[in-house]
DNA sequence: ATCAAAATCATCCAAAAACAATCATAAAGT
DNA sequence: ACTTTATGATTGTTTTTGGATGATTTTGAT
């Protein structure tokens, strides 16, 4: 039997038994117990499983999707709470533009199914985008590749080609008088053209950016729907005053 | 029996079974050993399969994951030689096109430290551009989950916005008389135009693809540079007539 | 806890299998 | 006629394999 199947029956027989024996093995493929040796050897190596005395053990981190795992375990429950708050404010085969960052990722799973079209500038969006098979368009223009997002003039420019169902925009800062601000110049900019392209504008923030300037300002209050995680009674009646607010149920 | 018919056989058998054993083919096709390893090299340089000893296995195409660290590893010599030789034709403060594709990618080295800007609608090649920190435009439009592209009308409509110094392209198939080609019609027009976009002019590929056609035209063989590894006395006389041909040096 | 038997182990070796490289021949293309 | 291509045999080299060896770990009985 070929070396490379041998290696692939383990894994697989590991897939289903958690462990195995090197007696299990020499019958399942009728190699000598040297060969198998070797193999484990071999696959340990390449950290696919751990040896122990009389056989193998499956090695337990998931190897299985490693991005996707790692991010949800990032994603804190405030932004999945933000996410499906948001979630709940689009309509299937709307087209909308998704932003670049955290907060709006949380809500690529909320669109599965529902014949939803996503633009948007953020690259860290793709490989999730491409999981559940939603229909993709990216805003052309200069990577930063820092933050893996698209930015710049010309992004600006093909901004214009677009119109969405609705933008779903991320910040960094919200305040009563100065409205959501960033501290990036380039993406702020890009953040309000997004924004106004679409026809249902919503501005997503957990409750710690709350009371928060930065520098360059991306929208005033009353140009969007803002959706938050958490909200004080008397901080909502004053932000009702001048923007709709929806808030995640806790 | 057909060389063509051969490799059908064996990427048939890959279908249906994971694995092949040099034997099993032997027996299947009654060639000789000497044959059926030559038919293995010629498919495993296409990427359609991978050798290992004793025979060779079907590739995952579920790159879910390693995809990137994975296919580093299968840059093949030739690629190398010819991303060596395209590398040659740049100059210094260069903006580029690079197409997607591997053979591309393996350009991306070459271009550090030499203040080159690069535009791309392949979106495997940012990692590599970032790491060396090379200043990247994205072409917007349709991303193309399965290839990691980005295709579609609004792609096409963007490239106008362009002017290149050099554009790099990849071809799938290069004919006498039908000039290069591809199995996708869309790739085939953003091909086309990111070529038409360039000052300078060049289409890459490696051997195994000269005398093959796919259903839709690139461009015709004397709208562009011609870059090969490898390339036949008779068969170079024959292209020069048309177009200019560089072949790497082995 | 201690010991001895049994099981498992790493290492080494020689035979077998698979390999790349080369050659001569034959077939196909120009 | 001449080149290019495809093929199968041969060569010497490399990789894989299974068994032998003695060392190490586990086991179970004391």
């Amino acid at each position: 039997m070929l070396t490379a199947k041998r290696h692939a029956l383990i894994i697989e027989q590991l897939h289903k038994q958690a462990s195995v024996t090197i007696q299990e093995l020499v019958n399942l493929m009728d190699a000598s117990e040297s060969t198998i040796r070797r193999d484990l050897s071999e696959l340990e190596k390449k950290d696919l499983l751990k040896r122990v005395h009389g056989g193998a053990m499956r090695i337990n981190d998931t190897h299985a999707e490693p991005s996707y795992q790692e991010k949800v375990g990032q994603q804190t429950r405030e932004k999945q709470k933000i996410a499906q708050v948001a979630a709940d404010q689009l309509n299937d085969f709307d087209v909308i533009y998704l932003d670049a960052g955290t907060t709006t990722h949380a809500m690529i799973p909320y669109l599965k199914d529902r014949n939803i079209t996503v633009i948007t500038n953020g690259l860290m969006h793709l490989p999730e985008l491409e999981r559940y098979q939603i229909r993709t368009y990216l805003i052309g223009g200069q990577v930063k590749h820092k933050t893996g997002a698209i930015v710049g003039t010309v992004a600006l420019k093909q901004l214009n080609a677009y119109h969405f169902d609705a933008s779903f925009i991320g910040t960094n800062a919200i305040d009563e008088r100065f409205g959501y601000s960033t501290p990036d110049p380039e993406e702020a900019e890009i953040k309000h053209k997004a924004l106004l392209q679409g026809k249902r504008r919503f501005i997503l923030a957990d409750e710690t950016k709350l009371n928060t300037k930065s520098s360059y300002q991306i929208a005033t209050l009353n140009e969007a729907t803002f959706i938050v995680d958490k909200l004080s009674k008397s901080m909502r009646t004053r932000l009702e005053k001048q923007t709709t607010v929806k808030v995640a149920k806790s």
